[in-house]
RNA sequence: CGCGGGAUAGAGCAGUUGGUAGCUCGUCGGGCUCAUAACCCGAAGGUCGUGUGGUUCAAGUCCCACUCCCGCAA
């Protein structure tokens, strides 16, 4: 069975390998390589990389509903597999392979259908998620679903691992939802669309932290953007790491910097910060920070307004 | 060549007007203690990113080039 692959980031990378070693992948799309690094040195996704390696065709489509049609038709899919590809198809191309589009989606649709269901289930506080497999429309994530399988977010997940964890579980999900799909034992259910939440992309202000929240929320925050930035002394300070704590005190207040232990005041409880990294500086753990700076319980964490 | 910070003991940092290096933690040894991530005493450990560069009687400290790291912006 020949299949094109539709992906861009590491989330993609298991369901690329997990088809290459089930099927034929005869053509690989992927965003054009947009990151570039502090030099302008461009950076490839993840999927570009894993693709050329393995010596898969590589197509970068900046519009793909106006550019990608023809080539597209020229490999004959019989099925398209789209993975946080980031563009949305039209129905030209979803009517290209002869058994249609499906797409791995971080989340159980449908909820936090978007592109960021995994970082904002975590920030949201949920204590569960999962994977969809379902066919791809020309709908933001809100085609018929196909096979779904639930994933426990614990407490000590951060985005990266429940990321990667998800993009496993969805790899595997999706070979064999494939094999069903194809033998027809696998039948599309359409969403129930008044249930729909959406995820949307993250933005930079969104790692801000508000100490005057829970020191659940704050966490939350911390956890599913992967960091979260605030001031000391005026100077930016990423926290990467913290825990919850029972303590109390003015928001934003540092209760304890001394050794180990880095403690500050949320509206209700607070935190202790085991990770951090300061403008500058690399990222580092808090007992390592507290040896070479100067700060004193009493001092302010404040907001890193817009 | 987008803006800026940095490169000094295993780690995080200091180092004043240039005169061959200190602090905290860790490590090792010893002591105290019922005991301890606590306390006390002691020790090891650095050719101060690279250039066999420039200025100087003398450079971690000033100048030049390069490499790498990081924050912001994209």
């Amino acid at each position: 069975m020949r299949i094109v692959f539709l992906g861009t980031p590491e989330f993609a990378v298991p369901s690329l390998n997990a088809l290459t070693e089930n099927y034929e992948v005869v053509g690989v799309v992927t965003q054009p390589d947009r990151e570039k690094d502090r030099k302008g040195r461009v950076i490839k996704g993840a999927v570009a990389s894993v693709a050329e390696s393995k010596g898969i065709p590589v197509f970068k489509f900046e519009k793909i509903r106006t550019e990608g049609a023809d080539a597209l038709r020229s490999l004959r899919p019989d099925i398209m597999v789209t993975c946080a590809y980031g563009q949305i198809l039209s129905e030209e191309i979803l009517n290209i392979p002869r058994l249609g589009v499906l797409n791995v989606h971080g989340s159980l649709l449908p909820l936090y259908r978007g592109s960021a269901p995994i970082q904002r289930a975590i920030m949201n506080g949920e204590r569960e998620t999962g994977i969809t497999i379902m066919k791809t429309d020309v709908g933001m994530d809100s085609g018929d679903i196909l096979s779904q399988q639930k994933v426990t977010i614990e407490n000590d997940d951060y985005v990266g691992d429940l990321y990667e964890k998800l993009s496993v579980i969805g790899a595997n999900l999706l070979i064999k939802t494939i094999e069903g799909y194809v033998s027809g034992s696998i039948k599309p259910v359409p969403q129930d669309a008044g249930r729909a939440t959406y995820a949307p992309m993250l933005k930079k202000e969104e790692a801000y932290l508000d100490f005057s929240a829970s020191c659940e929320s704050v966490r939350n925050v911390i956890r599913g953007m992967g960091y979260g930035v605030c001031l000391l002394s005026g100077a930016p300070l990423k926290i990467y790491r913290a825990d919850l704590r029972e303590d109390n005190g003015k928001p934003g207040e540092i209760l304890v910097a001394a050794k180990n232990d880095f403690v500050v005041a949320c509206g209700a409880g607070a935190l202790e910060i085991t990770e951090l990294q300061a403008s500058g500086k690399k990222r580092m753990k808090t007992s390592d920070f507290l040896n070479g700076t100067k700060i004193a319980a009493g001092e302010f964490l404040t907001s890193a307004k817009g």
